[in-house]
RNA sequence: GGCCCCGUAGCUCAGGGGAUAGAGCGGCCGCCUCCUAAGCGGCAGGUCGCAGGUUCGAAUCCUGCCGGGGUCACCA
């Protein structure tokens, strides 16, 4: 139930009237026609900008439009007033019982409310993390995932198909790095000393997975050439390497549907297909580049290579495909990997990918737009970098001085919940300030105790109406009177209720996950304000002692509210507090 | 130099065609014999970077500047 969206289709009924009644011309484009909370509620309930909108192509005064508009609506029963105001906004006040339905539909649609088919028949496909399989995660790659994660299940609650996919880097010369350095550690737990060479990556990490090569090879391989070893070792190190990649992701609360791999694109025709596929629309050509304009690199040398023409869809310069020595570039096999996730059938892409890959963007763009032939829109999520605060004092990572701070580091300190909804109240284009010391802090400054706190306190009520002997059990408050909730501060956490089915599809819209931690804040800060009227007005607390029919439509509310908190952590991947300690 | 992102209260940030621009923190003043004060209410604080343009209407869209960050061909 979207009481904005039955509002505005009252609203589109009644404008059609009166095209039928000749007071509108005909044909008229009500596409623009919006039906909002306003910002002032002394402005009241709703507020429909149908009159200024239809002005100019009806040839008529928005007062005029307005005021005929306002007399259908004030005859509807759900509208208690219609009011013309400003320019010719047109206000609405709602009957009460709209909004004690609203409380209703929570109720009896409980986690489900708010969802919506918005994108029904839809299949996403949501790449993101793609961390190289070369290491564990560090928290340059938690807030991806949990952004990636998040806008998922955003997408999945507002009825698209989705799936979520990790492209695994195995393909480029990183993994030879990484077999290399595997290697140093076989020979250290063959009881030689390992030769970390620069270059090579030091972790420990590395250590038990020379102890498992051991345990597979004995001490075959030490005597051999790389050329021998090297593929064997670069397929065992990476695949342990991904085992625990899928670890960390599962400590933070996050499951792939799909993982595809860089590695499988070569030696199987698929990069070569997708390069002839572009080859065919004249998209492939032999040709140089223009050195970029200021700083050059010093090496620069103007050479000729194949190059993919991403002009002709958008990017500023062409791209190569291919280097001078005939390899492919990492773009090829992206190009494959793009090519396959249109061919798999979605509808629309999503790459989940950090700020500093925004020179990215357009190629990637341009290449599925050709490959698809306009038809696959990709989106393309940028997620700026995290700063991290300790002690009141920015946190410096360096690999090198071994102070780089791993998502298992993260999740031991602040928890994968905590962790999870701190990254998600900022936009992914802004940077984030992670701050360790107040991410535990149990106060309002920390958003997610505060809206915790809020649903404990839902909890909290209805144990209390228990311990009064007052049934407050779901099916009970389903079927509760709601007809006397009717006090302006009670309405006002129903009507903000009533905002979420609405802001969702706002947010899936978006593909803006941090609406949601937003608007759970608004929630929770109206559920408190609700509260502590009851310290002034004890007519106003949840719990009516020895009025049963009071309590149970009061506790209706709270649960209602504590209904969409559940719901909209669940979309962040937060499990709702039954109670604070 | 090209491209991308950002510029809103002292600080950190929401809002991204609609009415008098919001929240948290910080400052000041209030509220517990009462469902969790881990909370709530109020006051003070703004030429929405600047200048044009589009529009009935611009913090929001367009253009150009200014400031900050990112990025820029044989790395992935």
């Amino acid at each position: 139930m979207n009481l904005f969206s039955d509002i505005r289709a009252l609203v589109i009924d009644s404008l059609n009237a009166m095209v039928a009644e000749g007071v509108l011309p005909a044909g008229l484009d009500m596409s623009a026609v919006a039906v909002e909370p306003p910002r002032d509620a002394a402005h009241g309930d709703m507020a429909t900008n149908a009159a200024m909108v239809l002005a100019k192509p009806a040839g008529l005064s928005p007062r005029m439009i307005a005021e005929t508009l306002a007399t259908r609506l004030g005859a509807d029963p759900r509208v208690l007033l219609a009011e013309v105001a400003g320019p010719g906004f047109l206000n609405l006040r709602l009957a009460p019982a709209m909004w004690q339905g609203v409380v209703n539909a929570a109720l009896m649609e409980g986690r489900d409310f708010g969802r919506s088919t918005l994108g029904k028949g839809v299949k996403v496909n949501v790449e993101f993390v793609s961390a190289n399989p070369t290491g564990p995660m560090h928290v340059g790659h938690v807030r991806g995932a949990v952004f990636g994660d998040a806008l998922a299940s955003l997408l999945a609650f507002s009825g698209h198909e989705v799936t979520r996919e990790y492209y695994i880097n195995d393909g480029g010369a990183q993994v030879d790095v990484l077999a290399r350095s595997a290697f140093e550690r076989y020979r250290e737990a063959n009881g030689l000393s390992p030769e970390i060479r620069e270059g090579l990556y030091p972790g420990d990490y590395l250590i038990p997975v020379g102890e498992a090569l051991k345990e597979k090879y004995g001490d075959t391989l030490l005597d051999k050439g790389e050329q021998y070893w090297l593929a064997d070792v670069r397929e065992f190190a990476t695949a342990e390497m991904m085992k625990m990649i899928r670890g960390d992701l599962a400590a933070l609360g996050v499951t792939m549907d799909v993982y595809s791999s860089e590695k499988a694109l070569y030696g199987t025709g698929k990069i070569e297909s997708a390069i002839k596929a572009l080859r065919d629309m004249g998209l492939i050509y032999e040709g140089t580049l223009e050195a970029p304009k200021g700083k050059l690199p010093e090496d620069w040398e103007e050479r000729e290579q194949t190059l993919f023409r991403s002009t002709a869809h958008g990017d500023d310069v062409d791209r190569p495909v291919m280097k001078s020595d005939g390899s492919w570039t990492y773009f090829a096999p992206d190009i494959a990997y793009h090519f396959d996730k249109v061919q798999r059938g979605f509808d629309l892409l999503i790459d989940v990918l950090g700020a500093d890959h925004g020179g990215y963007v357009k190629r990637l763009k341009a290449v599925v737009s050709a490959l698809s032939g306009g038809r696959v829109p990709l989106e393309v999520k940028l997620i700026q970098l995290v700063k991290l605060w300790k002690n009141g004092e920015p946190f410096k990572m360096s690999k090198r001085a071994g102070t780089f701070v791993t998502l298992r580091d993260v999740v031991e300190q602040a928890g994968a919940e905590v962790t999870r909804f701190v990254m998600l109240t900022r936009k992914n284009d802004a940077p984030l300030d992670f701050d360790f010391d107040k991410v535990l802090e149990q106060s309002k400054d920390n958003p997610v105790f505060y809206v915790q706190y809020a649903h404990a306190r839902v909890c909290s009520v209805i144990r209390r109406a228990a311990e009064a002997g007052i049934a407050a059990d779901d099916a009970t408050l389903r079927a509760a009177d709601l007809a006397q909730l009717a006090h302006e501060a009670e309405l006002s956490l129903a009507k903000k209720i009533a905002e979420w089915p609405r802001l969702v599809e706002i947010a899936a819209r978006g593909q803006e996950p941090h609406r949601i931690a937003f608007y759970l804040y608004e929630l929770a800060s109206d559920l408190h304000a609700l509260w502590n009227r009851g310290n002034d007005d004890a007519s106003l607390r949840f719990v009516q002692e020895g009025n049963v029919a009071t309590s149970q439509s009061k506790i209706a509310l709270a649960r209602a509210a504590g209904v969409v908190i559940s719901a909209g952590l669940a979309i962040l991947g937060v499990t709702p507090a039954e109670e604070m300690r």
